[in-house]
DNA sequence: GTCTATAATTTGATAGAC
DNA sequence: GTCTATCAAATTATAGAC
């Protein structure tokens, strides 16, 4: 509560080594899982010494929660609402798929981003409020500005944008899911552009634009 | 190779004990992940010594594999397909939203079926044959009954049953995971119904039955 | 402020009694 | 076959030198 910026850290400390032993930390964090790492190896990926990452986070808790809030926070999250800058002057679909694939390329063959989301997954049942802070700061806000196109595009004819977005959302996660995080492509294998398209297609099923109406659809 | 009926488990052990040291070690690994549990632990929750432990099974690694290996194959997955069962005698509608529900029921305040999940996708990082697994004996055999379904429907009418399965599952999935995994219940709230009610609807946009056809779609 | 060295405990795994 | 007792290594965290 004394120093809202940098919470479960230490004053007086040097932005640089408070950088390192984040930076170490979430290299080994992300490997390892948080009761796969030690202190030793956060040390030595920081490059410094065990005492001063104790002098710089309270304990191994402490540090994780710091660097799960940053991480949460920082990451290019912010770059998906951004994908509707250009909406007016573009169709729907060439929005739609442009955010599809800008999710998907944030995750698929991105195995640091994988990892990430993961471990978020994977220690949101110690750690709740990671959880929470990952729905927050990073489905929400995609969620919400998704949503937000979805019932304001002219064309689109949704009964519920909201569930529609969920729906887009879930079938891109459900992908990244199966095929990267549980390795499973060749399991049950799917392109990602027949995913694309069906949603596209899915999403205008209702369309009423003068352009593409009606003309397949009575017959 | 040589005992298939028990992998990593050693010869002429008591099926009770092994029962025992299993669920034992289910107990642990769920509340602690696998750098979390010690085999102390895991001896203490099954009720016998740790040196018993480690001579019905190799170490910890084996035992993990071996739990959840069983785990993966005998959940009551297999009860999704038969949702289809009496397909042809119900509506499209009846059927669809029974399999939703089915896959919801299951996971939602069902915390021990959350935390084998979160297990999963936690751990298949460092042990990505039980993601394959999860992928192969859960998810693929719902996907290709629903596929099948959807594909066979007779009112149904979809360009592409498969994409469409993946985008009913990916919608379930996705509630499960931001509300139940990530505790987000109250950040992005969603009525399971509305949901549901979305998913169906989305499903029969194309539908060609003479009693619900073409009606409200023409105007 | 940062390090070396170490304390106190816990860990995975085993020897040997019965 | 199962236990008690124990090992060697690793772990979190700190005391004290510089």
């Amino acid at each position: 509560m004394e120093s809202p910026k940098t919470p479960n850290a230490i004053r007086h400390a040097s932005p640089e080594k408070t950088a390192a032993i984040l930076d170490g930390a979430m290299r080994v964090f992300l490997e390892q899982g948080y009761a796969g790492t030690t202190m030793d190896r956060i040390a030595a990926a920081a490059g410094v010494s065990k005492p001063t990452v104790y002098s710089y986070f309270h304990d191994k808790e402490g540090l994780f929660n710091a660097l799960m809030e940053q991480m949460v926070r920082e990451k290019q999250w912010a770059k998906f609402p951004q994908d509707f800058v250009l909406s007016t002057q573009e169709s729907s679909k060439v929005v739609l798929r442009r955010l599809a694939n800008d999710i998907l390329d944030n995750c698929m063959n991105n195995s640091e981003q994988i990892t990430f989301i993961r471990l978020v997954i994977g220690e949101s049942g110690r750690f709740p409020e990671l959880g929470r802070a990952f729905v927050q700061h990073v489905e929400k806000p995609i969620q919400e500005a998704l949503t937000h196109y979805l019932a304001s595009c002219p064309n689109l004819n949704l009964r519920d944008p909201t569930a529609s977005a969920r729906m887009f959302m879930g079938t891109l996660i459900y992908l990244i899911i199966t095929h990267e995080m549980l390795h499973g492509q060749d399991i049950v294998p799917m392109e990602r552009d027949r995913l694309i398209d069906h949603l596209i297609y899915i999403l205008h099923l209702s369309e009423k634009n003068p352009d593409t109406q009606q003309i397949n659809k009575c017959l």
